[in-house]
RNA sequence: GGCGAUGUAGCUCAGUUGGUUAGAGCACCGCAUUCAUAAUGCGGGUGUCGGUGGUUCAAGUCCACCCAUCGCUACCA
């Protein structure tokens, strides 16, 4: 057999938001794939990062109130987290924001400068003059010049649909800061993506997209393409532009360089050979799953990059299109903006892998997940038929036969026809047909039971339970079973160990599909998978109700904290000076017994000018967002000379400092150093 | 506005290059069965194939226009 050599992508998500299912359709495509081809004896490298640069990233970070570096790993750690959670097994889940990403991306930004890819000249732009940065279209509302509805983006209108530049917008302002943008000129970097014109024209028609997305890029191709403009000024979360300071690129320029840096380091770790998978000539295979949303980055400026950077260009890009719930687009007040960690919590992965495999095609179609067909059909198809035919063979073989099965197969015939669906069903994998490959297989499924129902071993059983007749059904049972679960493994991992161990065979790989199992003791029958229970799905769209929080950046913009309540009235330092702050330990913090807001806790202030330790008990109102016991031992600040106050539940000695509008709070904190008792000036 | 995708039975979807009475699974109804996680088997379909008008001996399948839904419209993530 020819061993094909395959590294597949999965496109990186961005780091400013849980995974979601929508994301989820194109992992769960992707994976499939790669399990498929890894049964089938194939070698493949399966690689993802997260996607960590830009503005949006800067500012949710800011938000938090945490370095860009330490938002962006925590965010990986949790998108990693539900990808695992999702049976998506990837070699290695890298980030962008890495030193292998900042090399590749420098060296091939180098590369195409030096092959004169590269132009440089001013534009002009809307500028936040508070926060001294230039503003992306989404980051500037105002009023819409042609319909004047209020509230509307820099780029079009959602009232009326027009388009326009931000700078047409009447009374713009920055989302960010709320203040009025003004225009600045600034020199920007480009691609000069026209010169590849020709090459995309005949690439993009080259067996490498679905005809109907190439015929969408042909729009972009025949309308003219223009230089991409791949360089932002700071401030910008990303990778400085060498000899360019102050210069960053472009999220979008090195997202893709990703997909390179995380398979730089995979190779670091496992002694593989990049170059046989990036260089201009390989032999091997690159395939990168996507969504439909980001199709020109990866057929049009990729290919691009690649080219002129002397690399490979891609064997594939498959497209996935988007998910709605019920037939609509997903909605967090329906409760159908599902995150992948809230299905997590009510619902079996593998049902909607095998719900997602169903309906998937090689087409980027869109995909609707309604839950009424999602429960009829994982319960018909998965436990309905397959587990079924398990289900009621096996408990003749355990009892009346000590868990053998027959030493031969009594319907070679029947057999060989699931033996043979083998090849089919694997070129429709392979095809990521997967929908047909589902209702190939179910079909099989189908034939099994009418088998067993028109042999009837229990009516048998009854006269004689040990007959071999009785064995022989159901050791036919139990094999074609174990041939439909070689089929399904790909979308079933999980459930596909479950049965090796209930069959007692080592991990069953495709080639095995032309074995029988003869002579062979099974285990005990366990469940293999329950029903989906309609009361889980309802409690789950009721937490998406709830948990709708997750706000877009922007929209937390408008609310800002400093638009709801603007700064007070100016005082002279004197005023302040009277404020006595000072820096305390937390040495204990407790619950306090009727209170519902209150935290209990006791400061030190270390030592005063007799050597004797000062500490000090203040109820403080964060119990909402602090649990006791992770306080104990940190710093924060107190307001010293507050009056001491009698409160319902004691003596509270002072007041600590803390942001927050009372649902998040934030306790301020003195950076690491800070000695208990020092003031804060 | 422009462009694209989709629109086939109650639900989810197949329908290859136009060719006999348009299919599957699920749901539903009836019967059988009771080994099996109330699972299984057999039987049951009068669907303006979104609409209108064309091309053709023949159109769900090709063409035009229209309607609906969704999406895209590159310095947007």
């Amino acid at each position: 057999m020819h061993i094909r050599n395959i590294l597949v992508t999965n496109a990186l998500p961005f780091a400013n938001g849980p995974i979601h299912l929508g994301h989820m359709l194109g992992y769960i495509q992707a994976d499939i794939w790669v399990r498929f081809q890894r049964m089938q004896g194939h070698t493949v490298h399966y690689v993802c990062a997260d996607d960590t640069h830009g503005t949006a990233i800067m500012l949710s970070a800011e938000k938090v109130g945490i370095s860009p570096e330490q938002f962006i790993e925590g965010v990986r750690l949790e998108h990693h987290r539900d990808f695992q959670r999702f049976l998506v097994d990837f070699d290695i889940y890298h980030s962008t924001h890495s030193e292998e990403n900042r090399e590749l991306a420098t060296d091939i930004y180098l590369r195409i400068r030096t092959a004169g890819k590269i132009a440089m000249r001013k534009i002009s732009q809307l500028f936040d003059p508070e926060r001294g940065l230039f503003l992306a279209d989404r980051f500037i509302k105002g009023q819409c010049p042609k319909c004047k509805a209020e509230d509307q983006y820099g780029d079009n209108c959602e009232v009326c649909a027009s388009t326009y530049a931000a700078t047409d917008l009447i009374n713009p302002r920055s989302t960010i800061s709320g203040a009025a943008p003004v225009l600045k000129d600034s020199e920007h970097y480009f691609f000069k993506l026209p010169d590849f014109a020709d090459m995309l024209k005949e690439w993009t028609r080259s067996g490498v997209l679905a005809v109907s997305v190439a015929n969408k890029l042909s729009e972009w191709l025949q309308s003219g393409l223009q230089e991409w403009d791949i360089s932002r000024d700071a401030p910008y979360f990303g990778f400085e532009i060498p000899g360019a300071p102050g210069k960053y690129f472009y999220v979008w320029l090195d997202a893709p360089i990703g997909y390179m840096a995380s398979f730089r380091k995979l190779c670091a770790e496992k002694g593989l050979d990049f170059g046989a998978y990036w260089n201009e000539g390989a032999s091997t295979e690159l395939w990168h799953f996507i969504g439909k949303d980001i199709v020109n980055f990866h057929a049009l400026f990729w290919p691009a990059m690649l080219e002129i950077a002397g690399y490979r260009k891609p064997t594939q890009i498959s497209v996935n299109g988007f998910l709605t719930v019920n037939s609509q687009k997903m909605s967090k007040s329906r409760g159908t903006f599902i995150m992948a960690d809230t299905y997590f919590r009510h619902l079996n992965p593998e049902y909607l892998r095998y719900y997602f495999a169903a309906k998937l095609g090689q087409n980027p179609d869109d995909l609707d997940l309604n839950f009424e067909d999602f429960t009829l059909r994982v319960n018909a198809d998965l436990v309905g038929k397959v587990v079924n035919i398990a289900s009621r063979c096996a408990g003749f073989i355990n009892k009346n036969f000590d868990g053998m099965l027959s030493a031969t197969d009594s319907q070679p015939v029947l057999t060989a026809e699931f033996q043979r669906a083998a090849a089919e069903i694997a070129e429709h994998y392979d095809a990521r047909e997967y929908g047909k490959a589902m209702r190939q297989i179910m079909a099989l499924a189908d034939k099994a039971n009418a088998w067993i129902a028109e042999k009837q071993p229990w009516a048998v059983s009854k006269t004689a339970p040990q007959s071999k007749e009785v064995q022989d059904i159901c050791s036919v049972g139990i094999n074609l079973f174990r041939l439909l679960m070689i089929y399904l493994k790909p979308v079933l991992p999980q459930m596909a160990q479950q049965v090796e161990a209930f069959l007692q065979v080592p991990a069953l790989h495709w080639a095995q599909a032309s074995t029988t199992l003869g002579s062979h003791r099974i285990g005990t029958f366990i469940p293999l998978m329950t029903r989906v229970d309609p009361a889980s799905i309802t409690a789950m769209l009721d937490a998406s109700k709830s948990s709708l929080a997750v706000p877009v950046p922007a929209e937390v913009a408008l609310l800002s904290p400093l638009a709801k309540e603007p700064i007070a009235a100016e005082i002279e330092f004197p005023d302040f000076a009277k404020v006595d702050l000072r820096v305390v330990k937390i040495l204990h913090a407790e619950h306090v017994e009727g209170a519902d807001k209150l935290l209990k806790l006791t400061l030190d202030l270390g030592a005063d000018d007799k050597g004797q330790t000062v500490q000090r008990t203040v109820f403080s109102g964060i119990k909402s967002a602090y649990q006791p016991q992770d306080l104990i031992g940190k710093h924060t600040v107190l307001v010293a000379n507050l009056k001491a106050r009698k409160m319902k539940f004691g003596w509270s000695e002072g007041m600590i400092l803390a942001a927050g509008d009372g649902k998040d709070i934030f306790l301020i904190a003195p950076h690491e150093g800070a000695v208990p008792g020092t003031r804060v000036t």
